[in-house]
DNA sequence: CATGAATGAGACTTCATTCAT
DNA sequence: AATGAATGAAGTCTCATTCAT
């Protein structure tokens, strides 16, 4: 009975050594993807990286391109589970705002090399600009996903009146475009020491701009949003 | 007389020519990288889309990597020039952004190709990250110019006091981040009409965020309100 | 039992198939690049001749010089082997020195190929004149352990007393030479039967010289002709 | 009258500028193809070195091809005269040939270049072997030619039996062995301060060989040694 | 006739992919 | 299923040759 065909147990077992290959694989891909670019980057370097034949590789990808589609796509998915709102969030806007961005940059933080990657290919990227016939190329529905949980974000602050009634897109566009710059000053530059903690900081930015705000004085600044200052921003001195 | 030797007039008709021929294929590199990606295109692809020989480009430049690399540096060369204050810009910082801003993407608006090639490579790029040793290899001094110039720009706000006191390279990370996301969100969705119609949009993202800024008296929305969402945000608050 | 991991049987199975690769690979290169000229000829040629593909030639060559490199060293220290002493090689000079050689001329007769390649390239050809940067860049060693042991030939026979007290370079320059001439026009004119069989003629040739010695009569031989002894040649046959 | 068809001056005035051209021409090609090599060297190397443009080179020479071919024909003509017997040449063979070995050893001197590249495809080199379709391709006659003058200088040193009556072609072999080695050692080592001072060494070497001819003495051989004497060389002396 | 840029055939080399072990 | 050598398509680059000036 169990040599006939495997039980489950046995099923399982091959599965789990299988996805244990998979996952060595996407690892090793996405360090030497990162490290040095996918189309310069071999196969080869990946097999190596990830101490296993070449011919390996294949029992698990059809072909190269797959290798870096199944890296976004499953890096992206768990992005979006980091972007996601949760039940403890905050309610207020800013602060929900602020610790959703924080998980993401967590995750972002603990996922350079992915990053660097997506910065090119995925996600935060330029999309299937080039047309590279990589990643854009076939399904790539998870990157679609996220810039749809992204959206998600911003028409939650529309509809909670947080933001300015202005094309979701482009509000879309402005965080992303901060958060993105600021991800690959951190990764880059290599200064920055947490890139979580700079999450109240982009948040700042994109809801309040960059523009000096302590002018004229404003009337009766609320007192109580004293802790919106963030690392470096530098409070405004005159908190509403 | 004339026969003697060749004159300035002949020795500029072959300086001519010779610009004429690197500038056809610069022309022509940055279409097809632009639409297929550096390293997909072939030199080949280069050469039929300029309608020259192969060996032409050679005759101009050395390797692939240095069609890229001039490519680069050429056109940034350009943008740089857009991006400087000129004698008429306005004094008033935000109004001098955006006049500055308009310049730069009415040139990114007519160099489409490139920028979707700058996206990847250049200056708003991910800089030297994939590691390629391509575009970063040498010099590249003109994109290290163009960040200069941006944070110059950036300085600028701040001696101004236009600009919260916070550190130079987080500001510009705010305002390059955001104009990326934008030029990109336009030049691939392609229905943005006019990209630097777009510049008040993005200086006012820049400087006054993203949220709703009515708040002190939501009571009686001004029905003139309509105006103040979307396209640029403009006003706020303290009329001048 | 037999399974689990792979035996030194195995392990010697593959080095022992890729050996045969080499083995196969520089056997081709020797024929085409003799037939051909090394730089005509064209690693597909190679390839082909080999009857594999032209990847295969480079899992086994980092590049087309080191296919003639690692032909010259091999077949050279093989040479050497020939051209060096043996236990049963007769004492006397002379004898010993045709042994050696037909030892030589039998391996050279059975590596037609590569023979015509050192005669270009190679221990017998003109060394690193043409600057090629082929043969000459790196090691070359065995060209240089075969004029070695070419030059102890020539010094044992001083040693013996059997050579003219003279410089030994000049000798090796004299027997080299004429070996050289003989290996080349027995293998161009191919009309030499056997070229082992040449041995004694290029012993004699180079011990005795060519010109006529019975001539007189050997019993009285007139002093007069001492004049005939010049720079090098010396006296002969009539001891002083 | 002059100005519509140019009289004899000045045709001989054209055709004097075409032999200019023509020559120094081929003195740079010796230059440049000895140096680097013929395969390697590249048309544009010869005409920098001519200080001409590569339109020149083929307004003169139809291929790359002819020019060894012509610089090879060219110059092996020279040397032919060289080696011809001339009036004052001593009577005496081993002084004749001396006399005559040293005019063409000072015409080599004087042209180490092209005997560097004579070594690899010409006169003294292997001839047509690498079948390099270079030299061998079409008429070449001169190195036949040079190689018939060469067995001429053999035959008349066996018509006044000053030879041993060998097979001319081998004793062309061992003088144009020794005399090609000597001449590359010389040229290669360029310790050898004078070439043509070596003629009579190489003389010597040819005719007289190399064994030590003051021995005890030869009047009494031990006749058991007549197994020394093989195909060639030896006894003769007696003649039976 | 000199010139040198244009040209494209062709060589070397790389590397994604296959497949026998 | 893992492995890594074999394979050959395809890309970069060179350079002999042509030709308009």
């Amino acid at each position: 009975m169990n040599e006939v065909s495997p039980p489950e147990a046995m099923l399982s077992r091959r599965e789990e050594a299988k996805a244990l290959f998979r996952n060595a694989i996407l690892d090793a891909a996405e360090q030497v993807f990162a490290e040095r670019g996918f189309h310069v980057a071999r196969i080869s370097d990946v097999a190596k990286q990830a101490r296993i034949g070449v011919g390996t590789v294949y029992n698990h990808f059809e072909q190269k391109e797959d290798l870096l589609r199944a890296l976004l796509e499953e890096r992206t998915a768990r992005l979006i589970e980091h972007l996601a709102a949760r039940p403890g969030d905050p309610a207020e806007f800013e602060e929900r705002l602020i610790a959703r961005l924080t998980r993401v940059l967590d995750y972002v933080e603990n996922h350079r090399s992915f990053f660097l990657l997506a910065m090119e290919y995925g996600v935060l990227g330029k999309g299937s600009v080039g047309g590279d016939a990589v990643a854009c190329s076939k399904n790539m529905q998870q990157i679609e996903k996220f810039r749809r949980a992204f959206r998600g974000l911003i028409e939650e602050g529309l509809a909670a009146d947080a933001l300015m009634p202005m094309d979701a897109h482009r509000l879309a566009w402005s965080l992303g475009g901060i958060l993105r710059m600021f991800i690959f000053g951190a990764l880059v530059d290599q200064q920055e020491p947490s890139l979580k903690a700079l999450a109240p900081t982009i948040a700042g930015l994109f809801l309040h701009g960059a523009a000096r705000r302590d002018e004229p004085a404003p009337p009766k600044p609320t007192p109580s949003k004293g802790e919106r200052a963030r690392t470096t921003s530098r409070s405004r001195r005159t908190p509403r």
